[in-house]
DNA sequence: GAGAATAAATGACAATCATCAGGGTCTTGT
DNA sequence: ACAAGACCCTGATGATTGTCATTTATTCTC
């Protein structure tokens, strides 16, 4: 164990549901939940477990994903500092459907699901944050469906890049994506296989959209990126 | 205009989160919502439009779909008789991203806006159903996307009838789909070309899983399409 | 119920993408 | 720092699927 957050002073707090609380509940949700350090890696939690709660990223990256049919992990999304994952299976009362894994050493407090239930039958405010947080994540959600079945390996690659950047920005150089993905979590992204991904990503390199080094990728052309993307709407 | 169903006697409301509703407050969604027919194809509503409220579908079956960036429909999911539509864009306050057509000649009640945010506000149990549904949404919606990504169309085909079955039942005999779906639209499940579509139905004939009459199909061997749609958990 | 419009079906072909294999490079953990 | 392992990259090949064209069948409308 380390030395454990405090909920009223963290930053994290403000952008979640949990700012709705008044300041008595606040230092309940303190006081019961539990903070942990995870590795690169390691499972926050996994398909088929039951949901002890819902977890706030204090700091740090994970992946939301799934494993497919053919055994591939496909990544559903990713969430930061500041972000809460796991309303959805905790809701449903059912074990998870797909699992939580660190990107990066992250640090996250598990708010167990008897408070998250109190506080949010007793403050319609709360409720309403954790609708808009749902009916947002359907949204988004439903347009990746629609991304991932009509456009082609070049264009999601090209979406994945841009997907990489929004989730772990770029370096002080302003190009060079922070992101600690593989290649084949980039294939999990775009839900391809991972030659697929370093074939385009060469591509682009030839096209000067991008440059690599190792694992390390820096943009190089954003506007072509997005119009290889084509992104609609 | 035609009559106007009462909520209070209305069996598709126990289906939804109105069931969570006094009586007076049943009475004050009777009086206020609107009712109206659709005949098939024709919009419940539309892409970019501002929502009004929610659908209840009160009789009939629609279509939840959006435009892909390749001009084609992609079909999210259907709805029939005692299900509600329409939650997730009016809580992002935002246009909605799909659009809502009916595919049968139905039935449709609006609950207007106002009626639904002060019913969630003050009733947390309609909250909770709300919040239910939408994270079954969040979960069915993440599951599809990773059987779209990660599927050849042979399985997805199957799947599709497999899903038309659940949204329509099927006729008398035990076997034939109730559905009025076109070839083009049950590519639209699957995320492909009618072409594909056409060919893996004309497979399943020769392998004796189906077989069709014009537009209709008949279900030989559940338990063979099953199998083939390779379905997970 | 007849004609027009729409949809289903099939063939041929091209393009995209997955898979397998191999060599080189980078990362990671001790 | 170093070694082991993981990962990146490229080539060759075949299967799957999308596209275009055409014929036949079915549905819809008046």
């Amino acid at each position: 164990m380390f030395k454990q957050p405090e909920c009223d002073t963290c930053s994290s707090r403000l952008s979640t549901c949990l700012i709705e609380l008044a300041p008595l509940q606040v230092l309940e949700v303190s006081q019961e939940k539990h903070s942990q350090l995870y590795t690169r890696n390691s499972y926050i939690f996994a398909e088929g477990q039951y949901p002890r709660g819902i977890y706030c990223i204090h700091k740090g990256h994970v992946k939301i994903s799934k494993i497919g049919p053919d055994g591939r992990e496909h990544i559903i999304n990713f969430a930061g500092t500041g972000d809460v994952v796991g309303y959805s299976s905790l809701l449903s009362a059912e074990t998870y459907s797909i699992s939580c894994i660190a990107v990066q050493d992250s640090s996250v407090c598990l708010i167990p699901s008897e408070i998250f239930f109190r506080n949010i039958r007793e403050n319609p405010l709360m409720a309403l944050h954790v609708m808009q947080h749902l009916a947002s994540e359907v949204r988004h959600t439903r347009r990746r469906i629609v991304e991932l079945t009509h456009k082609s390996i070049r264009e999601r690659v090209a979406e994945a890049l841009l997907i990489m950047k929004e989730a772990f920005g770029v370096d002080s150089d302003g190009i060079t994506l922070r992101s600690p993905l593989t290649r084949e979590e980039i294939a999990g992204i775009v839900g391809t296989a991972p030659e697929s991904v370093i074939r385009t990503l060469s591509e682009f390199r030839s096209d000067k959209l991008i440059a690599t080094n190792g694992r390390s990728i820096q943009l190089l052309n954003i506007r072509g990126l997005v119009h290889v993307a084509n992104i609609q709407s």
